[in-house]
DNA sequence: CAAGAATCCTGTCAGC
DNA sequence: TGCTGACAGGATTCTT
């Protein structure tokens, strides 16, 4: 489920607990993710001390005082799990296992195996493929009506498969392109194209709102970004209209009024939105 | 070149 | 209870 705002909860959660400290056992488990890990990647992370943090759209960016970056994507169904001590098993899908030097365990698992993970060197972070064509990042000063609907204009396509488009801006997936779209009025079929002017700045404000709410309420409902379970970043979240079919959205009255909130499909995923309140 | 389909893989859930 | 099929939050690669 991992859209920007899980990613971002994950990564904080990351940070609080690794930030400063030095890795001093690096396995991996499983090397044949999306992409197959780099070899030699547990040699190069062991001893390294964790500098800092960034995110970009949904990479991960782990600093090493080595001069590489850990950088991980965590695809469909990746978790960071933490566990205490050496002992616990890892578990059936952990593909990559850090502990710290004070006993803390941190698993990449990843059922799916859709995620990613690479090392790289600090000073390639820019130039690496993945990451060289993202758009703009949605909560940054680069996000603007005008660079929204510039980017917007040469799209033949609706506004909702734009938004995922990562070129476009960086970050949203299918339940927040959902969400906030619902929450500009926009309609999910309206072509990309046409989002300009008023209807580009209530979308831009919308995705801001939404991703903002998103994080502030990961932060709130994880103590220090880790469930009880050690798992980082998934937290109860009560979307407007993503998986709402037939029930009202919340601005709507229901039946008969309103016949609620409609599933489409748009480039093989779900779109869920209010055809009365969606333009 | 752009847009949509197919694809990678496993887990879960609804329906029978 | 067990089986089957549909579906899942991503992003690349292939096809049109």
């Amino acid at each position: 489920m991992p859209e920007l705002p899980e990613v971002e909860t994950v990564m904080r959660g990351l940070q609080a607990r690794l930030e400063g400290r030095v890795i001093a056992r690096a396995q991996v488990n499983r090397p044949d993710l999306r992409w197959a890990l780099p070899p030699g990647m547990a040699e190069r992370l062991t001893d390294t001390r964790v500098l800092g943090f960034r995110r970009r759209g949904k990479y991960i960016l782990m600093r090493l005082g080595s001069g590489d970056t850990l950088l991980l994507h965590l695809g469909m169904s990746g978790r960071m799990v933490f566990t205490r001590g050496g002992s616990s098993p890892a578990s059936a899908h952990e593909h990559l296992t850090l502990e710290t030097e004070e006993g803390w365990r941190v698993g990449f698992v990843d059922p799916r195996r859709f995620g990613m993970a690479d090392l790289i060197a600090t000073s390639e972070e820019h130039v690496h493929p993945l990451l060289a064509g993202l758009g703009p990042e949605p909560l940054g000063p680069a996000f603007t009506p005008d660079r929204l609907s510039a980017a917007l204009a040469s799209k033949r396509t609706s506004i909702k498969a734009a938004l995922l488009d990562q070129r476009v801006v960086a970050g949203l997936g299918n339940i927040y392109a959902c969400e906030a779209l619902f929450r500009a009025g926009i309609s999910p079929k309206r072509l990309a194209h046409t989002v300009r002017g008023v209807r580009a700045g209530r979308l831009v404000s919308a995705i801001d709102a939404t991703l903002t709410e998103a994080i502030a309420s990961g932060g709130s409902s994880l103590r220090d970004y880790v469930q009880p379970s050690g798992e980082l970043g998934y937290f109860q979240h009560a979307w407007k209209v993503y998986g709402r079919e037939g029930l009202p959205c919340e601005l709507c009255p229901g039946p008969p009024g309103c016949a609620g909130v409609r599933r489409t499909v748009q480039s093989g995923r779900s779109t869920f939105h209010c055809p009365r309140l969606q333009r």
